[in-house]
Order: C-alpha cells, then sequence, then structure tokens
DNA sequence: TTGTAGGCGTTATCAA
DNA sequence: TTGATAACGCCTACAA
C-alpha cells in the first residue's frame, strides 16, 4: 500500500491529501461546523461533542487546515523575512532571534535569501501570494524605487538599517554614537593617528564612520585614513595590508566597520607584519560576534543588542512600537585590543 | 488618507484586503476564468485579452492569491525547515544554500529555529496547517517516537544526519570515512598519542569518532583519549584544558567533532599551555568553516560539500534522488595545524 | 448548544 | 477561445 507522498508526474512535490473537518464530522457523526468549534479557542461545545470529535480526529489524524481561515480573514501569520550576509554571525543571529520571537507571537516565518536589495520588490511581490501579512529585510533599502514599489503591496515592512524612504519602518543600532565612542576610546588610549576601515555603500558603514571621523575632528585631531575594506575578514585582511605598506607614519588606531573586518586587520598586523596588539596599534571592531571574544582575536568592540532588536523589529511590524522608526544603544566591550582601563566611563 | 495597513484590535497584523481576479475581470470586462488563465503559464488566451487583463492587473496592483489555489490543487509550494545551531556556521550556510536553491525550484521556505529535535513533531503538526509539501530538518532526528509522529503526517521529511528510521530520509556527510583519514593524517604527521574532542549524542559525533578510532585500532595504536566536549568553541576550549592538566604524558595528535571545538582547543593549547602547533600536538576539525581558513587558526579540516548537501536535500525530498539516502564524499584541508606534505594521498 | 447556509479567491470542468 | 459553475475547507452568521 504506497500511502507515502510522491511526486506528482509534474516533478512538483505532491503531499498525500489531508482529512477535512468533514470527514472529521462524518466521522464523528456531528456537523461540520460542530468540528470547526472544537478547534477554535472560545467556541462553547459540550464535552460531548467535543469528545467524539478529537477521538475522531486523533484517529484521522486531522489537522486543521489554515488556508481557508486565511482566504475568509485576510490574516496570514505569515511574516517573510528577507535575509542576506549570512557570512557575518550578526545576521544569522538576528535572523533566529526573530523567526524564534515571531513563532512565540504565533506568526511563522517564511525566509527568502538575497544579497542584494535590487530586487526586494520582486521578491516580496511573489511572496504577497501568500498573503503575508508584514516583511522584514536584514538588508538596508537603498532604492527609492524599490520602497515605492514595497509601499504599492500595501504589506508593512521593516527594514534594518536603512535610512526612513515614504512607509518604511526602520531599526538600526545606534551607529553615529558607536563611532563617536570609539574615538573616545582610542583618544583616551593614547591613539594620535587614526585609521577607518570602511564598508562599502551602506547606512551602517556611513553612519559608524561619520560617528568616528566627527568625534576626531571635535577634538582637533586630523582626519583619519580611511581605507575601503568591506564587510568580510578577507576584506579586512587586504585593507590593513595595504594599510600598513603604505609609506610614512602608520595610524596607531583603528576602528572597523565591523568585527570580522576587525579580525582581518589583526591576523594582518600581527602575522603578516609582527606588529603588536595593542602596544603599537590599537583596533576597535563592531556587532561583538562570538569570534570577537575568542581568545586569539580579544577583540574590543561594540555589542549590539540581539534582543531589543529583534523585540523591535517586531514591535515595528505589528505597531506596537511606539514609533515608525527604532534606534537601538550599543554596549562597548573592552577586550585586549586596547589599552584603557576598564573602569573607564566614555559616554 | 490612511491606506496604509493597521493593527486589528486583537493585536494581529491585518493586511490591506488586496485585489481579487474578480475586481481584475470586472474591470477588463471579462470572465474572472480569463483572469486566471492569463496568470496561469500555458492557459490558452487570445492576445486582446491577455492585454486587457495585464493592463487592469497592472492597475489595481493585482498579485494572484496562492491560497485558493492551494486548496484546490492540495500543493502549497511551501517547504519548512526546521532548524538549529546557527552558532555553527555550516548549519546557516547549510540553511542559505537550501533556501537559495528551493527558491530556485520556485519553492519558498518557512523556517522554524528550535535546538532539540524533541518537539519536531509538534513543530511540524503547526506547520501541517499550512500545508507545507515537505519538511527538512538539520536537526538530527533521534527519537523513534518523532519519527513515527512525523510519518503520521504524511508529509516527507529529510534529515540531516540522522539514522533511517522508518521513512524519513537522510542526508550526511561521509563521517566515518573522514574519521579514518583523520587518523591517516595524524599518524603520516607522526603522531603517537591521539585524542578525541568528542561532540554529544548526535550520529555525526559518533560516526566521526568510530571512524577515527577504528582506523588507529586497525594500525596497532591505543585507543585515543575521548573527552566529552560539545560542538562549540567554549566547549573545544574546556576539553583541551582538561586534557592537558591531566598527569602523564600528553597527546600529540587530536581529532576533534567540528572546528569550533577545535578552534578552542587551538586556543588553549597556544595561549594557555604555550605549546606549539603543529610541533608539540597536531589538530584536525571538521567542517572547514570560514574561521578555519583564518591565519590565526590556520586549520587542517574536512570540507563538507555544501552544494551536494544541499541539492541533495532537495532531490531527496522531490523524489529526484536516486535513492532515499545519500552520503556525500568530503574533502580533506591540509593547513598549518598538522605537518604532513601537502602532496601525500591519503584515500 | 448545535446545525444550516453563504462566502472567501482560486482552479477544474464543461458547455457555448 | 471564452464564460458559467462547482468544488476546495474553513469561518461567520443565523436559525433551530
Amino acid at each position: 500500500m504506497s500511502k507515502a507522498p510522491h511526486s506528482s508526474p509534474s516533478g512538483r512535490l505532491a503531499a498525500a491529501a489531508q482529512p477535512s473537518s468533514t470527514a472529521v464530522a462524518r466521522r464523528a457523526g456531528v456537523s461540520q461546523s460542530s468540528v470547526s468549534r472544537v478547534f477554535t479557542p472560545g467556541a462553547a461545545v459540550s464535552d460531548a461533542v467535543r469528545e467524539k470529535v478529537l477521538k475522531a480526529a486523533a484517529e484521522l489524524h486531522y489537522r486543521p487546515n489554515a488556508l481557508p481561515a486565511i482566504l475568509q480573514t485576510g490574516r496570514s501569520g505569515i511574516i517573510a523575512i528577507i535575509a542576506g550576509g549570512f557570512y557575518n554571525p550578526f545576521y544569522t543571529e538576528y535572523l533566529w532571534r526573530v523567526v524564534s520571537l515571531l513563532r512565540e507571537q504565533r506568526y511563522e516565518a517564511m525566509v527568502v535569501h538575497t544579497s542584494s536589495d535590487d530586487h526586494l520588490d520582486e521578491i516580496v511581490g511573489d511572496l504577497s501570494r501568500y498573503r503575508i501579512d508584514g516583511v522584514i529585510s536584514t538588508l538596508s533599502i537603498r532604492s527609492r524605487r524599490v520602497a515605492t514599489q514595497l509601499e504599492a503591496f500595501q504589506i508593512p515592512v521593516v527594514a534594518m538599517n536603512s535610512r526612513p524612504i515614504g512607509s518604511l519602518r526602520c531599526i538600526s543600532s545606534a551607529n553615529p554614537a558607536a563611532g563617536a565612542t570609539a574615538a573616545r576610546v582610542l583618544m583616551k588610549a593614547g591613539c594620535r593617528r587614526f585609521a577607518y576601515l570602511a564598508g562599502r555603500d551602506s547606512p551602517v558603514q556611513t553612519d559608524r564612520q561619520r560617528g568616528f571621523v566627527n568625534q576626531l575632528r571635535h577634538a582637533g585631531f586630523a582626519d583619519p585614513e580611511i581605507v575601503m575594506a568591506g564587510f568580510s575578514y578577507e576584506d579586512g585582511y587586504a585593507a590593513a595590508t595595504q594599510l600598513l605598506s603604505r609609506r610614512g607614519p602608520r595610524p596607531d588606531g583603528i576602528f572597523c566597520v565591523n568585527d570580522l573586518v576587525a579580525i582581518g586587520a589583526l591576523d594582518a598586523i600581527r602575522n603578516d607584519f609582527g606588529l603588536s596588539v595593542p602596544d603599537d596599534i590599537q583596533v576597535i571592531g563592531f556587532d561583538d560576534v562570538p569570534m570577537a571574544a575568542w581568545q586569539s582575536a580579544s577583540l574590543t568592540t561594540f555589542h549590539q543588542d540581539m534582543d531589543a532588536l529583534a523585540a523591535g523589529s517586531a514591535a515595528l511590524l505589528t505597531g506596537d512600537a511606539p514609533a515608525r522608526s527604532l534606534v537601538i544603544p550599543t554596549r562597548l566591550v573592552l577586550r585586549g585590543t586596547t589599552s584603557v582601563p576598564a573602569s573607564t566611563e566614555f559616554e
């Protein structure tokens, strides 16, 4: 007996037909409505009927079908999550936290992986066929065209690290403030010549750089050397190599757009140039990914409040948030790549 | 004008009502069937009707609603992915690859995060309300109870690293073979006293250990010291510390259940015990996560063929696979934590 | 407390 | 090639 599911001729996966509430009703000797009521929390059903229905349901392995209800109510309970940058543990941690949190709130997550925000509108268009209730994007939305298209779908969209274009709801860490703190830490630690290893066009990158540069200027220092890196270990490694290969005095304080870049830089500084961190050069990263705490890195960095980022994203989506935009404070984590007393305050 | 979506009184997210094919039909002056046909690939429609319909659809921002079609056909095009262990980049890379691949095949992925396979049946029960076409689990399914429950749903289930219980479809890397190769590499490199840093009860763990131990025995060596670690950096760090703090001669060849454990061990060996790798101790990991290639680790390890794992999982699900179980070969990646000539063959 | 009837937006079927 | 009509499985009235 081949009760197992099989592929249809088209090659599409065909699940075995599942029993309907009508089938359960027939078996239990009650009406379909009664079955529905038994599976609707708070509906009035007599114990006798409930018992009969549950028995029949168990025998048939009945599971209520969510789709007709969605058709009826227009609410699917599905949130689309469009994510990228999985090479950075920051984004994968955000992903699982958001997914878990949504599930606690009885939403399911439909996840799409993409590396660019260029096709976000197409993707949301595809997913809107499932009548998704909302969208969370870990990719910052930079294109106004995409933002406009997204609005046409009439689906709430929360984007991380985006500028608030149109009706977009945005959440991010306090990047400019952290950049400024990075500058203060390095200055306090005695650095005199600064450098910044930059990401590529993204609000995150811009904000961190701006905070850092402005604070240095404010303190009367020369602008830091800016080296275009990217967001990966390899990018950081290459950028640091380039920076330290230049003629002239080398920087003694480096702020990096994220931890991966910082760790790449550290490996170049220590292994290829034989320099000591923090004696010759001090380094600060961003994200506080698990690897930053590894002994081999021991990287001073900014911890992003993942709990708050996830909770804030969900709140923005459901409208429970007080605003249309949320900014979450970061926390400085001092480790071995800087030399300031741990008790120093940097507010 | 408040056209934006809003929360209903119940606090649930309510998306704005989307136009139906009937609305499009009315506007285009054709029947609903014709609209349906325009959006059904391969259906016969005249150019005149198609044009009218597309025009009306564009004006209304119409998107076909997938739900009634699912009701009708029984196929949702949704695959559930139940994943955990996101602290290990191996699992997150697998996740995005599978998600991307499924999307290419026109499936959407519903993702649930959970750390244990204990509730897999409940989760699948929840998701079956959406009439999912299949399930991929990155958690190995160990409980026969869960496996039995899963069968009751009549939904195809692919599990990574599981034993084939019931109708479960399984995929994994060639773990025992890799374990044996690890033993051969360390022996070839001149090691004499071996240790294995173990994970906790999972087929992956057991298979790698078995391959390693059997090969050593086969070559006439004493059994390796087995230290219970786990799967994280911290676990590896602690296990190595424990191992090297013991009295008696210390091991000179260590195989670890995965890269994170190996990197944790490396940090303990080098920093806390001041030993040299590979001169005093040689180390091999498993997975070839990006961090294994970082200079600070430079870890010899086994590369898992992520492409094949993802493609195999999808094929098992859709029935395109030749078997109900797939085993994917690994590739040895020699780096700085072992001292064998790169050209050596270990087949 | 229970049952009957209508409708959600598609696809499938059949007639025109 | 097109249109009318019946499902699909549930929820929401309303009636009994």
